[in-house]
Formats: C-alpha cells, sequence, structure tokens
DNA sequence: GGAATAGTGTCTGTGAGACACTATTAG
DNA sequence: CTAATAGTGTCTCACAGACACTATTCC
C-alpha cells in the first residue's frame, strides 16, 4: 500500500451476507427472509466506518428479528458481475443461534426457518446469488466445529446430560451417532457436575459443564 | 440486499495484502517487500471491477518480481480506524512458490526474505498494520496443509523421493519428524514411479508421485 | 571397511467402533 | 413386571511413535 490519496481508486460497496442456523424439534434449520428473488441469507451493505460484525448482527436485528451472536466471516465474494447493480464484494458470515432467539423473529413472521437437508436439492428451497455457497462452507463449518467440540456455540444451558448432548450432535450432523464412542470422546472434555437429571424417563444421568467456558471454533 | 441504489452507500477502498511463503536452504521463508513503514507484505488497493486474486498476483508481480500461483484467502481485516488515510477494508491472502521463483526477485533486490521463526519475535523483523496477523493465520494453514497432505502447493518436481518430501516437510513444520511415522503416513498418499535416485550418497530410494494431480489444500 | 541414506519389521499405547452387559428410573 | 434411558467393560482394528534391524550405495 503507497501513499496514493484514497480518492483516487474508484471503490466497491461492500455487503454482507449471513448463513444463520439454529437447532429446533425439527433438527438443524437455517434462517431465511424474504427478498424479491424469493426466500435468502439476510445480508445488508455496510454502513460507512461501519465493522463488518456490526454490519451482519444489523441485519439480522433488522430482517430477521433475532439477536446474532458471534458473526464468524467464512469468504468473500468479488465477481465484479455478481450484482447487476455494480461493483459489490460480499463477505459470508456464519452464526448459530439458540432456538429461543428466533422465537421472536418466527412469531413476527420476518423469517422462514428451512432445514438445512431441503437447502438446494430438488423439490426444496433455492438459493439466489452466491448464497449457495455460503450455506454449504457455513454448514460445513458447523458440523466440524461440532465434532470436535461438545458445544462450539453454547446452544445447550449451563449444564446438560450426555444423551442432552448427543441429542444436539445429531441433530447437527444430520445423522445418528454411535454413542459409547460419542460419550467417550465428549467426556474427555466435559466436567462433571454431580448433579443428576430428574422426573425424566428411564435412569437419572449425571450432568455436565463444559470444561472451557470460552467459545473457540476455531481449529 | 435491498434495491436502494448503490451510490446511496459510502464506499470503503477494498486493498489485499499477502503472505507469500517459500522454502530455501534455510527453511521456510516469508516474502517482505520495503515500504515507507519498513518491512511489510506485498499489497495494493484493489483496482476497480478488479478480483481479489488478481489484485494480490499483480501486486506480488510488481512489487516483489514474482509469480504467484494460486492466491488463497485468509480473512477481512476491517477495523475502520486501521488505516489513518481513511476507511480501508482489507483482505489478507496467503500464496505458496517454488524457491526458483522467487529467485528473480531477489536479484532484482525488490525484496527480502526472511526465516518465519524471525518474525514477530524480539530480535526479529516486526510487521506492521494487521499484518502480524495475516502472516501468523496463513503459516497455521501452510503447516496445516502440509501435515495432512504430501505437496499441496507443488513445491516439488514431477518426481521425488520420500526422503525430499521428508526434508520439505520438515523445513515448513521447522522441527524434525519422525522418519517411520513420516513415511507411512504419506506413502499411502504417494504413487511409486518404480523409478531410483541415482548419483547420491547412499542408497537409492525410490521416486514417488503425487497420487490426485490436483492442488487442494482445502481441509 | 565406514559413513550415509533407504527401507522394513515389531512392539506398545491410544482411540474409534462394535457389541454386550448391568443400573436405575417411570409407568 | 416392561420400556426406556444411562453407564460400563471388552474386543478388535487402525494408526502413531519408538526402536531396531537389514539393504545399498559412495568414499
Amino acid at each position: 500500500m503507497s501513499s496514493v490519496p484514497l480518492t483516487q481508486f474508484p471503490r466497491p460497496s461492500l455487503a454482507v451476507d449471513t448463513a444463520t442456523f439454529t437447532v429446533t424439534g425439527r433438527g438443524l434449520e437455517i434462517v431465511l427472509v424474504t427478498e424479491d428473488v424469493g426466500l435468502a441469507l439476510p445480508g445488508t451493505f455496510v454502513h460507512e466506518r461501519e465493522r463488518l460484525e456490526a454490519a451482519v448482527l444489523r441485519s439480522l436485528r433488522t430482517k430477521a428479528g433475532i439477536t446474532g451472536r458471534e458473526p464468524e466471516q467464512l469468504h468473500v465474494f468479488d465477481d465484479p458481475d455478481r450484482d447487476p447493480r455494480g461493483w459489490v464484494v460480499t463477505v459470508g458470515h456464519l452464526d448459530v443461534v439458540p432456538g429461543s432467539v428466533v422465537a421472536e423473529g418466527l412469531r413476527g413472521g420476518s423469517i422462514t426457518l428451512v432445514p438445512v437437508s431441503e437447502v438446494g436439492v430438488d423439490g426444496g428451497v433455492q438459493l439466489p446469488y452466491d448464497h449457495p455457497r455460503v450455506f454449504i462452507e457455513a454448514l460445513r463449518r458447523v458440523r466440524d466445529a461440532y465434532s470436535q467440540h461438545p458445544d462450539p456455540w453454547g446452544l445447550l444451558p449451563e449444564t446438560f446430560s450426555l444423551g442432552d448432548l448427543q441429542t444436539l450432535h445429531e441433530a447437527v450432523a444430520g445423522e445418528e451417532l454411535p454413542r459409547d464412542t460419542f460419550r467417550r470422546s465428549m467426556k474427555r472434555q466435559l466436567e462433571p457436575t454431580g448433579d443428576y437429571t430428574d422426573g425424566r424417563r428411564g435412569r437419572p444421568s449425571l450432568l455436565y459443564r463444559n470444561r472451557s467456558a470460552g467459545h473457540s471454533h476455531h481449529g
């Protein structure tokens, strides 16, 4: 970067698009909003001197009526012809929120939840623009993170049983997981609280908490 | 993204910075150029309707005198105060090139090679701006890729011995690797040619080639 | 022969996956 | 009691790491 005045260079419009996931009784779902082109990832242009993360949170709040948590950058889409209105560079993002957070948006009718298995397939929902690539990369990252850590985005409450955890992981992975292997690999990363569940059917189960409270879905 | 005219939004300047690695007799090194602020990663502003990859290759060619190969996006740096000249958003990139490619730039005196172990340490080279973060993330990715694949960026010639490959991997990793484990894990991913080295000291070794010719340093 | 490099065989520990069994609760 | 869930023990397989040995070449 040299010392040429900045005004000498034409500048692109900068936008963000966000793949937001949540887990419901139906499994892993993605949050979509209705645009001119149909169902799409919520996005917005970045305001002057606004941070990308702030733009993501703003778009989730105003377009989807939900409170984002920790937007994570995925990839920059820079095809100069990707938007017919002009030169627009978009940064794809990822976020994961608990079901309670999307409830408001759902009541308001501003968002649509779609199971990830129905995105991009025949008879399912087709996303516009570069959104399919954002979706695919975001889904890959979420599944990667959950295959290595108990609860990278803190979807579960402070304490939880291994059964709760496995139900969550199976929703994210979209398939059943072997029970014994799952428990052994997860127990290493969890801290037993000494308390037990009760009131449920079957034998009460030990409650655990995450060993390292801080989130870290990197690596 | 709504249908509001694009001109309604202020736009940031868009730039790229690239951490380019190469392997020399001294090990893994990074390509730096001299700017007002001292040694820095080569970078440039993105021209109108130019792709990020094209801007990266252009900056490597004009500032470093080297031919880039496959720039890969790392991360967007969006702190509005990161550049005193105004609102500049930078996309950090990564590339890895063979030693032969940097030779021209070295003769021209436009670049400086610095061993990665001397970047960011006391008594070593301090990078300006966000460049330390680009460097660290880029180094992590290169080491990750080489710990899983034989030669993700094709630094070795078409055929090579396991000894050559191990020397390369030890340069990248910055540490010695266990010989037997290294060979067994790599042999699975390589195809023996049936030919042997000759003219070297010691027992001649089988030559291998990469099983899948195409590059893929993703995952 | 000695130094240097290449290649192989074997043992141990760890962890994944499969399978089976016991334990504790609700109804 | 049965159904349902939780928890444990054991076996096998694959692979990493350590170690030791043999093989082939240059000097």
